[in-house]
Formats: C-alpha cells, sequence, structure tokens
DNA sequence: AGTCAACGTTTCATGCCGTGAAACGCTCAG
DNA sequence: CTGAGCGTTTCACGGCATGAAACGTTGACT
C-alpha cells in the first residue's frame, strides 16, 4: 500500500479527536490554539464528530467533550487481538531481514493455534503455512516445544493431562514421561525450539500425518513477566538452507524479535 | 452552529471505522460493499487509519482489525459525564419549550454541585445561573430539596449528620428534626422540591447569605433503578411570572425531562 | 447604562485535493 | 496453463474543503 495517500481532512477531524481525549472540555479557542486550525475549519470538524456522537457540547460553557458513549462501541477485548497487534509489524520486519516466513502461536488447551502468519510478506511460493486458526501439534513442532519447554511445570502437567485423555495423533509421546523430560531440557539448554525429525505437518483436524514436508523451523517463546504467552516460528525448506546456515543467520533476528513482542505486551 | 456544513470526507472516515468496530478482520471487499465506498477511496481512508493507529491490517490474510490502542486513549471513566452528556440535549429542549432555565445538579457530600445549566439557551438576559461547579445548598434550595426529599432514609440521615458537622450558613435547620421531617414530608407530598422563603442565593463558598433575588424554582428528582442520582431545576424570576402559571404550563414538561434522562440512563 | 474586548459564527471566492472509473498485476484455485 | 477474484495504481475532473475577513453576540468593566 505504498503509492496511497492518505487524507487530510480526515487527518484533521481525528486531530481534534485526540486533542479532545488529551484536553476534555476545550473550548473552540482552545482547540485554535491548540491544534493550528482555522476555527471555521475546527467548527465543522466539530459539527461532523457531534453528528456522529463522538463529541458533544456543553451548554453551560459551551465547551466540546469527547463522547462517553465512545467506550460503548468499542468491540469486546479480544486479549490475543492485542497481542497479533503488536507482533503483526515486528513479524513484517523480521521476515524482510531473513526472507522466511515466521508463524505466530498461542496455547489453546494442549495444542498451538496460528494466529498470524507473515508468509504473504515472503517471496517464498508456494510454502503453504496453514492459514490462522490452524492448530498445530505440541510436542513435535518448533512452536509448540517452545512453549512447552519454557512455560511452568505445572502448566505442563496440564497439557500432558489433556493430551493423554484424547490421545491424538502425534501425541503419543505425551505418555512418555522420560522422553518429555528429555526433550524440555534439550530446548531449555539449546534456547530454542526444534523439530522433532517424526514432525507431523499442521494439519487440519482430522487430516494424515506428514512423514516429510521438506520443511524445518526453529522457534522462540515470547515471555513477558516471566510467562511464556506465546511463540514465534521461522520456517525454510530444506532443500534451500541448512539448519546451520539458518540459525547462524537468522536465530538472532528471531530472538529480538520475541523480545521486542514481549516488551509491547508488558 | 447551524449554517456550519459537516466534512464529507471525514463522515466517510468514520464510517468505516465504525464499519471495523462492528465487523471486525474485513477485507477491502468486504468493505467495499459493506460502506458502498469505492475501493480506491477505501484505500486512502485506511491508509489515513492506520497511520493514526485506529486501525491495524493483519498479515495472514490482510483483514483490517480496529486497533485494540483505542481503549488506551480513552479518558477516565467520569461518571457525571455521562450524565451530563445525556441530560444536555434534553434540557436544551426543555427550554426551548418552556423558556425558562435550567440546571442540572448531583449530590457531592452534603451539598448539590451544578454540573450543567441550559441558561445560556434561554434568552433571558440577566439570570446569572452560576457557572459549573458551583455548590448550592441542600436544605434550601429547590433542587437540593427535590434530591433530598426522595433519597432513601440512610443517604438523608448521611447528609444531616455531615452538615452538622461544620454548620454552613443556611444549614442551621439541620439541627431541627422536626422541621427536616415537615420539610421531607411536604416535598415527597408535592412531587417536586420548592425553594424555602429564607432561600440563600448560590453562593461562592465563603459569599454571604441572600434575602431574596427575586427568582423562584422548583425542580425534580432523577430517578433511574429506584435511586435518585440527581435533580432538575427550573428558575424564573417572580416578577415575570407567578409560581402557579409555571407550575401549571411547565411542571409537565420539567417532569417529562426528568423521565427522559432517567430513562437514558437506564 | 455605555463601552470595549473576546469569542463564536457566517460569508464567499479560490483552487486544492478528494474522487472514482478504468486499467493493471498479483495470487490462488481448478 | 488459464481464469477469476481481489488489491493496487493511474489520472483527469470538478466538487468541496478551505481560511481570511466581516459580522453578531456575550460578558466584563467603568
Amino acid at each position: 500500500m505504498p503509492g496511497v495517500k492518505s487524507i487530510r481532512a480526515l487527518e484533521r477531524g481525528l486531530d481534534v479527536l485526540q486533542a479532545l481525549q488529551t484536553v476534555p472540555g476545550a473550548s473552540l479557542r482552545e482547540l485554535h490554539q491548540i491544534t493550528g486550525l482555522p476555527k471555521a475549519t475546527l467548527l465543522r470538524i466539530l459539527k461532523t464528530l457531534t453528528e456522529r456522537n463522538l463529541v458533544w457540547q456543553r451548554m453551560a460553557d459551551g465547551a466540546y467533550l469527547p463522547s462517553s458513549r465512545m467506550r460503548d462501541r468499542l468491540p469486546a477485548p479480544a486479549e490475543n487481538d492485542r497481542l497479533v497487534e503488536i507482533a503483526s509489524p515486528v513479524m513484517a520486519r523480521l521476515c524482510e531481514r531473513v526472507n522466511w516466513p515466521s508463524i505466530l502461536g498461542v496455547r489453546i488447551d494442549d495444542q498451538i493455534e496460528v494466529i498470524e502468519t507473515n508468509r504473504p510478506r515472503s517471496h517464498v511460493p508456494h510454502l503453504p503455512l496453514g492459514p490462522v486458526g490452524v492448530r498445530v501439534n505440541m510436542l513435535l513442532s518448533a512452536v509448540g516445544r517452545a512453549y512447552f519447554a519454557f512455560c511452568g511445570p505445572e502448566e505442563r502437567a496440564e497439557i500432558v493431562a489433556r493430551m493423554r485423555l484424547h490421545a491424538r495423533p502425534g501425541e503419543e509421546m505425551a505418555a512418555d514421561t522420560a522422553w518429555l523430560a528429555r526433550m524440555v531440557r534439550e530446548t531449555q539448554a539449546r534456547g530454542y525450539g526444534m523439530r522433532d525429525a517424526r514432525f507431523l505437518g499442521e494439519t487440519e483436524a482430522g487430516a494424515g500425518p506428514v512423514i516429510d514436508d521438506g520443511r524445518a523451523s526453529i522457534a522462540t517463546p515470547i515471555i513477558v513477566g516471566g510467562q511464556v504467552i506465546a511463540a514465534i516460528n521461522l520456517t525454510w525448506t530444506r532443500r534451500a538452507a541448512t539448519a546451520e546456515h539458518v540459525i547462524e543467520t537468522c536465530l538472532g533476528d528471531l530472538r529480538e524479535a520475541a523480545a521486542e513482542v514481549a516488551l509491547g505486551m508488558a
């Protein structure tokens, strides 16, 4: 969307609205010297904002105030939306630097749900990471392991317990406590998650196992306040790059991205 | 402010913003068929809204979403602002019908604070009801009595107790339990508040008593959920109209106004 | 009562800039 | 490989946003 010019008249209106949330109860004269806009223009803007019930005028002193109805309009506070909004531009920049796509995942029960991906920005064609909403295996994928290894022991126990209930394909190892402990230990020591050799592709519910999709991934957790809230992926095709090369050139960027998102969420 | 035209470009931008809070995650095509605006125009609007951090674009599917940062921008939830915002247009219409000014007051401790006035709309010159923020005597004024007589007995007891602590001028009757009881009984029976003959003007802190300012008032409580939250006044000059005449012609309108505000606050 | 300053409101000529139809190009599905 | 669907860019037109200036009203002060 470069090449698209923004609309000045709209910009000015939003300026005034913002000024009124900063200085509630400003008079026309005050708005004039705050925004620098001519009074005639301000009058038209205020008329428009008032018609839309974003602003109202107190009769007592003629002051303009932001409407309390703005609060009603706001959509339900979907917590993950805030995460995606903050992570989205960071992931865009990450992709621009390393040129491999990423996904952002959060835990849903005992799986990882993909809530954002920068794949459309990566100019690697036909590397179809699933759309948002797809659930990813927690024990074998890079994102899953990054989350699983860095969350607290209680949360890990809860996840394992859930897995044992329905035992989806690819979650057989949930029964092997020794295997789980070793996987966690290795991931923690390494500092990032890696896919298992026996990885199951990121499948829609009910799809069968994939022995080898030709891809490899690493993933780092996003930790805010000592708690893991999500994990970021980096995926590449094994025929185009070795794991060693990607780790050497991209792991730092991936970690920085995770840290930046964590900072924004704090 | 009639004669002021609103700004179409701003209107359209606000339309899009509103559409996005109704349908979070809309694509350009969806916004096109929701708002009816050409896609080129939408692109410019979305660019502007994105620059102002009111909207952001999810990379995964290119959908536009309202920013969660909007919540941060909102000023502190001043409860009385909502009341004034709802009451303001109602009072404007009331004044247009009866042509006498009103005040809107809420209880602050043991006084009534004026939080809105339609006096500037009444074309009665030099009837200087105080500016917003002025405190009015609770026992002798019409607004005060309307509030005092229709709030619960516990609240009345608290108010009286506070008054006895510092005994401001005009609050001497707080000591006379029998007088209070009779005043409350009469006001409740009448259904609206009236000024006392010994009324003290609406004075700034420290100003002296006023024996007769030539005005008279009636006031009705605003009751929502069985609880009084405020009271509305109607003031006139005694040399221009008798109490009987004003009560006959205006009391109904005053009561309707109070009911309308109560409905809006529910 | 009279005067003056401050503020909000209205007017109107100017040309900027918002507008939208149309052409283009990309991505994905079949 | 082909086509459809969607986002993006272009460009010429004229509607409409603009703001300086004149005007009306309000409130303060003497």
